[in-house]
DNA sequence: ATCCGAATGGGTGCTGCCACCCATAAGTCC
DNA sequence: GGACTTATGGGTGGCAGCACCCATTCGGAT
């Protein structure tokens, strides 16, 4: 009896249980991979790594308590960080920019096909990153490009003082609010939203709140 | 050798491949119980209905190009249509009240255990409405309340045509994109938004974006 | 027959948002 | 020392959003 190579052990955290269901069925029946624990949520995902090893952690993007992204940002500070794949349900380039930045090394849609779910895993294994097929913009596509040049690129987007007034305007704060707030002028507060709107490639305030939303950075 | 009793024919509506394959793999374990045929989106869902003889439609309540509120609004349309369940992410009443209005007979969680959503479906069956289990909320047992002592409903808030402006104008869309987009006037459009602000208590935009996000209406 | 709600559309005016233009002080990087 | 970024602030103009006002049509309920 030849011994069988140590499987990829992997963390599965979604918390819809007929994904969890989906993707289980699809991993297990490789024979490199193991789905070895499941979680329903990313504080759940972040717990059970202390507690077993794991090679790869497969994260849905949105989830209840703590989103994937901000389950990734935690778990990225680990001693012994795992993979990480990002799982999400958009096509979407800002929520890939997103899972990039907090290191996952990969981004799969929930409705990719079968090997590309499994490729997606081996990939992010071998440290490489992985796009999902069939949507790879030229914006993905330039920022994959300089990431293998080795050039840096994880600059974060926005400065600090933007984040603060990201924050205000998609919690639905007006400019004069945010204004008051911050005790600086209406002019600067509008010279920052325009930079906020021109750097994200967002149109107006309510794009402005859902993209927050989406990045985790408030509450719906 | 004894027949086989007919199995209970369902179409599968899902955008997500590995939803799909969790749900087929629960179902198809069940002796009664077999999918048929599977959908990405409502309008596949709907042209499926033309060809094939389904008992149950279940329907993933998000999903591009048609949602599966749309489609179910279609399909009870039908001659003869069939039963229906809607499958949900959110733990949510306005999707909810939503999913009954449009003549839905159940209404489940992507999070709930395999049981519930074989009970579910066989329930849907029998004619009968079906909670999902664990998330049942004081509005809605008094909804259900009431169904059941034959009273009609107390309405949602919102018209139907409120609801696919509120949804729009949650999207980004600006007012004049949603009045191409439904082919009205630009100040139909207006007057719609002004009614949802005053019916809902919000203030702007950027509010009902929240609103609609936290609602479950749309995706963030 | 009447009344009401839903959907449609118009007018007017205020305010806020957004896109351009401009500048300066302070810090960093090379 | 210059180049660059960040944060600060101003001006101007256009258009959108929002709050009021108004009306018509249609279908269902009383």
């Amino acid at each position: 009896m030849t011994p069988t190579p140590p499987k990829i052990r992997i963390l599965l955290a979604d918390d819809h249980t007929l994904v969890r269901r989906g993707v289980r069925l699809i991993l297990d029946a490789e024979p490199d991979l193991e789905v070895v624990a499941e979680a329903a949520d990313g504080a759940e995902a972040v717990a059970a790594l202390r507690d077993i090893e794991v090679d790869l952690v497969i994260l849905d993007v949105a989830m209840p308590r703590m989103t994937g992204l901000q389950a990734a940002r935690g778990i990225a500070r680990m001693r012994t960080p795992p993979k990480m794949l990002m799982l999400s349900m958009h096509d979407n380039e800002q929520y890939f920019f997103e899972a990039l930045k907090v290191g996952a090394s990969g981004y799969v849609l929930k409705s990719v096909a079968d090997e590309d779910l499994v490729k997606a895993c081996r990939t992010a294994i071998r440290g490489q990153a992985f796009v999902y097929p069939g949507a790879m913009s030229a914006l993905v596509r330039d920022y994959l490009d300089r990431l293998n040049r080795g050039e840096s690129l994880p600059r974060t987007v926005l400065t600090e003082r933007e984040d603060e007034v990201l924050k205000l305007i998609a919690e639905g704060h007006s400019t004069r609010e945010i204004a008051r707030e911050l005790t600086i002028s209406y002019k600067t507060v509008e010279r920052h939203r325009e930079n906020i709107l021109a750097k994200l490639g967002l149109r107006d305030r309510t794009q402005v709140t859902r993209y927050a939303i989406r990045a985790g950075l408030i509450e719906p």
